[in-house]
DNA sequence: TTGAAAGCGATACCAG
DNA sequence: CTGGTATCGCTTTCAA
């Protein structure tokens, strides 16, 4: 790959020239102090003790100025940063992940961290890690599974103090967040069984993105039936009204009495798809989904779903919390338990 | 106000010191060669010729250490950052505006900013304002009201160069990218007119941090029905079945013949209550969403929907760019057109 | 009670 | 070709 560096243009000498940003110095001099003093009262350093004149001569100074402090140079001068630094997940995030990760982010935010999202493209494995480690980050949350033992490593020799695997792993060394999928496609085909139901097809995204979840699903709904008469038919599936209703359009000749969707989403696209095809939902072909989606309780039939519950984003906050704290400790493993059928009309 | 600095807390010291984090000093001692020396190496510096020896020494020396640049304080020596900060939006983001956040992401990851989300709690206004220009970002993309010219200042006083405002707005100094709410009000408020509809009812969602979207777009229906005989009547309603049920069953006495919804998840909940007490869509009432999300085109009828062309991620990483490169320039306002009814089967 | 100065890590100028 | 050295903005010891 040839070299490029993009030539920055000169900005044409503004009519009011660019206000210098002001430092601390600025305040100082403004103020009529030394830059000492400046830190003192704006940090309210409580282990010297200064005029209230003098805060008061400080604290105006700042405010006329607008100065605001450098937190580059800050961290810099402390050795450590409040950054926890989580890169874009690599699977397009359904609302239940985007809802989880709102969350965290203001648990994380009241707990003075500054979360960093960072969208790394074209870097894979290591050179991603590598480029997450310059911003020296207190912690790192990994959405997915792209962390080998050696990034994890990495990133603690440039002073993370806290990694966390988020819905996969585990990964040496590092904590993990574990969402049980392989729960989500027990429960499911436990469910089916239990119904009656012997012919379970199982849809799968066919969104590369989404197979560390989907495959797992698929794997818990064979394990479910395992050692019965009952058979497990892979239905791969685009998330497209015409890929559904192709997949319907062969639905008799599948010969199937009931199907997993992977997830909500999926269950609305394939019941509209069959109901359109005059297959009779739950009597001909039970269905049930997963995550508990807002919508599937508006289906008609109400979709039956496996609901997970996600740990609150809280929950993990206090996790990297808890880390940060205690570095030396041992990784945690938490396991998102409490997988568990809900009931409605579809299957 | 006063003028309060946020105290960082200590970390306690650990109970097994970290490894010390290699610098660039530890690189240049290993490989028997000047911090500069090492800098430029790592740097492909240009202007200086170093022997291939020297640089084979350096790299070997680097990667034994693991060694990884610090990037506060490079652009702490730089001046400036590649910080593009995005505040966390104050409104409940849909699946639209997710998907656009995360196409700007990596758009901007492409341009080689690294975008830091701020999750702002409880900090309001000028406050939160000062809080991210402690990151020194180049670029500030705000979604949302709550900026004052003041805040825009104070932004490019500490360094960014560029301000924008993303669906709301404008605000003086600032970019705006407009999203016309008050346009997709008006074109469905002229759909359901042309459809012969005359009592038309629309839903305002009781999230009070959608109420700066949903305003405009009830003042669009409102003006695009102004000066005939229609009526517009505005109808709250919260995000769940319960509340949907309750205005269903006063769907009657509320005597209207059409309805927008506000959105297509919005539709989705109140056509399934109409569908449940009995009334005929569009037969007895018109409903239109907006979004033309793909859970529109499952329903049963299929769902009207007024589509917003939204700029790509890819057009506001280009301003961005632009910006930066010239920030002197006059604010760009862009508003998304492109505001169009689909009719389907629900209208 | 305040000030001078060292130093965090990286870079770029200027000598040699 | 390579090595001192000043510098970015801030905090914190040590002296005064």
């Amino acid at each position: 790959m040839p070299y490029v560096m993009v030539q920055i243009p000169k900005t044409p000498a503004p009519a009011f020239p660019a206000p210098t940003v002001p430092t601390s110095a600025d305040v100082a001099r403004l103020a009529g102090v030394s830059r000492a003093t400046v830190s003192y009262v704006l940090n309210n350093t409580g282990t010297v003790r200064i005029s209230e004149a003098t805060r008061h001569r400080v604290r105006e100074a700042a405010r006329e100025l607008g100065y605001v402090p450098h937190a580059a140079a800050r961290s810099l001068r402390a050795g450590h940063s409040r950054i926890v630094l989580m890169p874009a997940p690599s699977f397009p995030a359904g609302p239940l992940f985007t809802g989880f990760l709102a969350e965290l982010q203001r648990a994380l935010g009241r707990l003075e961290y500054t979360v960093v999202q960072y969208g790394a493209v074209g870097l894979s494995g290591d050179d991603a890690v590598r480029a997450w480690a310059e911003l020296r980050p207190v912690a790192v949350l990994v959405p997915g599974t792209d962390l080998t033992p050696q990034g994890v490593d990495l990133l603690k020799r440039s002073g993370a103090r806290a990694v966390v695997t988020v819905g996969s792993g585990p990964v040496d060394g590092a904590h993990a967040l574990l969402l049980d999928h392989g729960t989500i496609g027990r429960r499911a085909g436990r469910h089916l069984y239990e119904r009656g139901r012997r012919r379970i097809g199982v849809v799968v995204p066919a969104d590369p993105g989404l197979r560390v979840f989907s495959e797992p699903r698929l794997e818990g709904v064979r394990r479910a039936v395992r050692g019965t008469a009952a058979t497990v038919t892979e239905l791969p599936l685009a998330y497209d009204e015409e890929a559904a209703a192709r997949l319907a359009a062969r639905w008799e000749l599948l010969g199937l009495d009931a199907v997993f969707t992977y997830n909500d989403e999926y269950a609305m696209l394939l019941m509209r798809a069959l109901q359109d095809e005059g297959v009779d939902v739950p009597g001909h072909t039970a269905l049930i989904g997963a995550d508990d989606l807002m919508l599937g309780r508006l289906l008609r039939p109400r979709l039956s779903t496996v609901r997970l519950e996600l740990p609150s984003g809280r929950d993990l906050a206090a996790l990297v919390e808890r880390a940060v704290h205690d570095p030396g400790a041992p990784p945690e493993r938490h396991t998102a338990l409490g997988a568990t059928v809900v009931h409605r009309e579809s299957s």
